[in-house]
DNA sequence: AAAATGACTCTTT
DNA sequence: GAAAGAGCCATTT
């Protein structure tokens, strides 16, 4: 089918990229974390930084801190602020000597869908 | 319309 | 094991 390259990303409005990730977060159970990539991979593209970029810009009104980086760290000076809701939600975490004082485990609530 | 920005990821040194 | 650089994507100015 001559399509094969269009099937790379699905037509959406550009504007759409954003409730795409959106909804994706909101599916994330609590307990659980996804990364960026998977966000992204799971909206058939591979832009993790634009990911990153709607939940700074509006991730204000969802479970941003259930997407974490690769790493299994939270979002850059965000840490303080993540920490709290791991807490209350029983998210596995790990404590390191870096600045963010701790660190996800995602092998253990790397949530799929 | 083009350039710059950003809550990222991967590979290599 | 840690650090650096290059790559990729969508939004904003």
């Amino acid at each position: 089918m001559p399509q094969a390259a269009a099937a790379r990303r699905a037509p959406e409005p550009p504007a759409g990229f954003v409730e795409a990730v959106l909804a994706v977060v909101d599916d994330i159970p609590p307990g659980c974390v996804a990364t960026y990539g998977d966000v992204a991979a799971i909206l058939g593209s591979r832009g993790a930084r634009a990911v990153g970029q709607v939940m700074a810009r509006y991730g204000s009104d969802a479970p941003w801190w259930r997407v974490v980086r690769a790493g299994g760290r939270p979002p850059s000076g965000h840490a303080a602020s993540a920490r709290p809701h791991y807490d209350a939600e029983g998210t596995p975490l790990v404590a390191t000597t870096d600045e963010d004082g701790y660190r996800i485990v995602i092998a253990a609530c790397r949530w799929r869908p």
